[in-house]
DNA sequence: CCTTGAAGCTATAGTTGCTAGAGACATTAG
DNA sequence: CTAATGTCTCTAGCAACTATAGCTTCAAGG
């Protein structure tokens, strides 16, 4: 049995990260010992293994309910578990077009700017005035995923 | 001189977003009308745009708050605006980075996936356990901006 | 056995960049 | 003139944590 603490160095994730998701139901409530404290065996461990995962590759904490849920369920059809990767692999998509659009002009900006004064500056000129922007193009939505 | 909602419309800006903007400084407070409601003139709609612009790039509100107080000194060196633009560009790159590792790694999982019940699953599989992945790389950072 | 320092506990508040709601006043179209 | 928007302030909520305060428990050294 781990301490929260051996637990999170075990994981790779944070001490208050653990109680929070406990606190928010993704992980149940740890047993304890006598002096209160959380221990964690083995099946805590691979949950939180799965959680971690699951968060590097961006999936968010609701979709990883979603998959831990199914996980539980082994009998059951693969079908939800597929849609809920094929939906995360979309959102990669469209963020990697995105930031790529983004990155293209945030080059053109840098590379223009001679390094006078700002009364020059490029960064500031196109930030004011989209209609420099290389192309007509509307923006992105947004990078920030909604 | 527009109302708030003419201006947001004209700049794509959601309404309450400018009046966010102007809570926490970014926008200078606005004049207003005889009914107490706000009154936005040219310059106001520069800076609303010049915000958006930047937003668009993905430049946090911060970053955004130190290229307004450089452009409002026309005659300073150029380096700080160039810096904050270099450092948003590496951002991007790196995010971008580590998206492109994350689609591959996705691809395959849902590739795999052949269809069958969640004790076969591919993608409960590999979430399950890290060592199935395709090579021995540890997960990028995160793909979710800090 | 005792002390000290690290690690754990709870609870609350802060972060970023908005968005949504309530309830009241202003403006405008018909 | 009335009804429908639009705007006002204020507060609370979202994701996914992170940080702080003030306490208790634990493990190791003297």
């Amino acid at each position: 049995m781990l301490t929260i603490g051996k637990l999170g160095e075990a994981a790779g994730v944070k001490v208050p990260t653990i109680r929070y998701y406990e606190q928010i139901g993704l992980l149940p409530e740890a047993e304890r010992s006598a002096g209160n404290q959380r221990l964690y065996g083995r099946k805590a461990r691979e949950r939180l293994a799965f959680i971690r995962h699951a968060r590097d590759l961006g999936f968010t904490l609701e979709a990883i309910r979603d998959l831990l849920s199914l996980s539980d369920r082994p009998d059951q059809s693969c079908a939800a578990a597929d849609a809920i990767a094929k939906a995360q692999l979309a959102e990669v998509e469209s963020r990697l077009a995105r930031l790529t659009a983004l990155k293209a002009e945030l080059e053109r900006m840098v590379v223009q700017c001679a390094g006078g004064s700002i009364a020059d500056c490029r960064v500031i000129e196109v930030l004011s005035d989209h209609s420099l922007c290389a192309t007509d193009h509307r923006h992105p939505e947004s990078e920030v995923p909604s």
